[in-house]
DNA sequence: CGGGATATTGACTCTTATCAATGCCCGTGG
DNA sequence: CCACGGGCATTGATAAGAGTCAATATCCCG
C-alpha cells in the first residue's frame, strides 16, 4: 500500500504538490504513482540516485546537464507520453525539471536492463522510446556541432511546431533562457534570431510566448 | 544458407572486403554475418534501408550527420564490442564508415522493437547499449553546446584515455578532421589547442597520431 | 628520394558573447 | 483604475573566440 505517509523511497515527494496511488501489479512493476509538480519544480537531480522512469501525462519537461561554474546544456523537452529517466546505472545523468506545471508517473524500475524479470512489453517500450531518444539527441548534436544561429533557432521553430499550440501557431512553453540552454546560445542571441526571422517575414511575434509561423517553406530551407 | 552469391539484402557486400557466414540459430535472429570494412569503407548510409544491428569486433567506427552543404557531425566512435545501427524505424539516421580496417558482426534485427519475438536477453543487450549510448551522446551535447575548444579537446583526451593504447600514452585512430568533426571545431582549432595543450605540458605529442598524456590531473580539471 | 595527404602556424575576419541600457508585460496594491 | 515593481525580453555597442584563407611543414608510402 502507497501512500502519503508510507512514500519512504518515493521520488521527490517534498517537491510535488500531489500524490495519487494509480495502478499497483502483482508484480509490482507497472506500480505507478502519479505526481505533480510545479513551474520549475525538480523532478530529479543529477547526481540523485535513479529507480523510476516517467511518463508525461500533462505539461513539460526539461533535462539538464551542469557544467561545474553553471553552465547550462538543455538536452530535450519532453511531452505528454513521452518516458524519461532511464539510466545505465543507478544514478541520474541529467537532472529533470517541469517547465510548466506537469503531471508524471513514476514507475519503480528493478533494474529493467540485467534483470530478467521485466514484462517484454515494458521492455520493448522503453527500447522504443530510448532508441527514439537517441536519434533525437543525434539530430541536436548536429544542430549544436555545425549550425549557426539562425538554423538553430529556424530547427528549434519547426520542432516545436507540430508538438505544441495549434497548426503553425505556437505557444511556447518555455522562456528565452530554456530556448537559449537548448540551442547553446545567449538569451540576447536568441532574441536577436528571433527578430531576424520576423524581419525576414518568416515568423509574426504576437507575444514572446506566442509564434506564428508565417513561411513554412522558407523556415525549413534555413533551418539548413 | 547464406553464402557470398546469396547475400541479397545483406549489407553492404559490395563495399567490404570479406564475408564470412558466423552463425545460424533456428530463430533466425541471431544469425550473425562477420564483415570487415577498409578504412573509410561505408557501413551503411544516411538514409539507407536499416535491417541489420552491427557489433564490432575490431577496429574503430564512426557515426556521421551530414548537412546539405556538406558540414558534418560525428557523433560517436564505436570501439570493439559496442553495438551500434539501431534504428527506430527502418532507415539509417546516420552514416557508418571504419576508421580503421574494421570487423564488425551484422544481426539481422527483424523489428526488435515492436516484435514479441525476440529472446529476452537480445532485446534486454540492446536496451543496456542504446541507454549507454544516449548518456553519452547527451554528455557530448553538452560538450558541443557549452564547452570551449580547449575544454573539448581536453575532454576528448579523457574520452579516449581509457579506450585506445596504453596507460596515459593514446594512440588515436582517426585524423585531425575527423576530431574536429566530433568537436564541433575546425581542424586549424584542433591543432592550436594540442600546441596550447602541449605549451601548457599537459600533454606530449610524440606524433600526430600518438599522444601522452603528462598531467591528467591538469587535464581533467581543463575538461570543465 | 619524392610526392601527396595530413597537420601546423600565421594573419585577418566574422559570428556570437558580453556588458549595459531600455522596454514590455503582468500582477499587486494603493 | 492606475501606478509601481519585478521578471523577462529586446536592442545596442564592443570584445573575444573560433573560422577562414593561405603559406609552410611533416609524415608516410611507394
Amino acid at each position: 500500500m502507497l501512500t502519503q505517509t508510507a512514500v519512504a523511497g518515493t521520488p521527490n515527494v517534498d517537491r510535488q504538490f500531489n500524490v495519487t496511488r494509480k495502478s499497483e501489479t502483482a508484480e509490482g512493476v507497472h506500480l505507478g504513482v502519479a505526481l505533480g509538480f510545479e513551474r520549475n519544480a525538480e523532478i530529479y537531480a543529477e547526481g540523485e540516485d535513479s529507480g523510476y522512469v516517467y511518463k508525461i501525462v500533462s505539461g513539460v519537461v526539461r533535462l539538464c546537464k551542469l557544467l561545474p561554474d553553471g553552465r547550462r546544456q538543455i538536452t530535450a523537452f519532453h511531452m505528454p507520453g513521452e518516458i524519461f529517466g532511464l539510466e545505465s546505472d543507478e544514478i541520474h545523468h541529467t537532472s529533470a525539471e517541469a517547465v510548466v506545471p506537469a503531471k508524471v508517473i513514476a514507475y519503480r524500475w528493478e533494474g529493467v536492463v540485467g534483470s530478467e524479470m521485466q514484462p517484454a512489453k515494458f521492455v520493448r517500450e522503453l527500447l522504443s522510446q530510448t532508441v527514439r531518444g537517441l536519434r533525437h539527441t543525434q539530430d541536436h548534436l548536429l544542430l549544436l556541432g555545425r549550425k549557426n544561429a539562425l538554423e538553430r533557432l529556424a530547427a528549434f521553430l519547426l520542432e516545436m511546431d507540430p508538438r505544441t499550440g495549434s497548426k503553425h501557431v505556437l505557444n511556447l512553453a518555455m522562456p528565452r533562457h530554456d530556448i537559449a540552454d537548448y540551442l547553446g546560445l545567449t538569451i540576447e542571441t536568441v532574441s536577436r534570431m528571433f527578430a531576424e526571422l520576423k524581419d525576414m517575414g518568416t515568423i509574426k511575434l504576437e507575444s514572446s510566448r506566442r509564434v506564428h509561423i508565417l513561411d513554412m517553406a522558407k523556415l525549413r530551407a534555413m533551418s539548413a
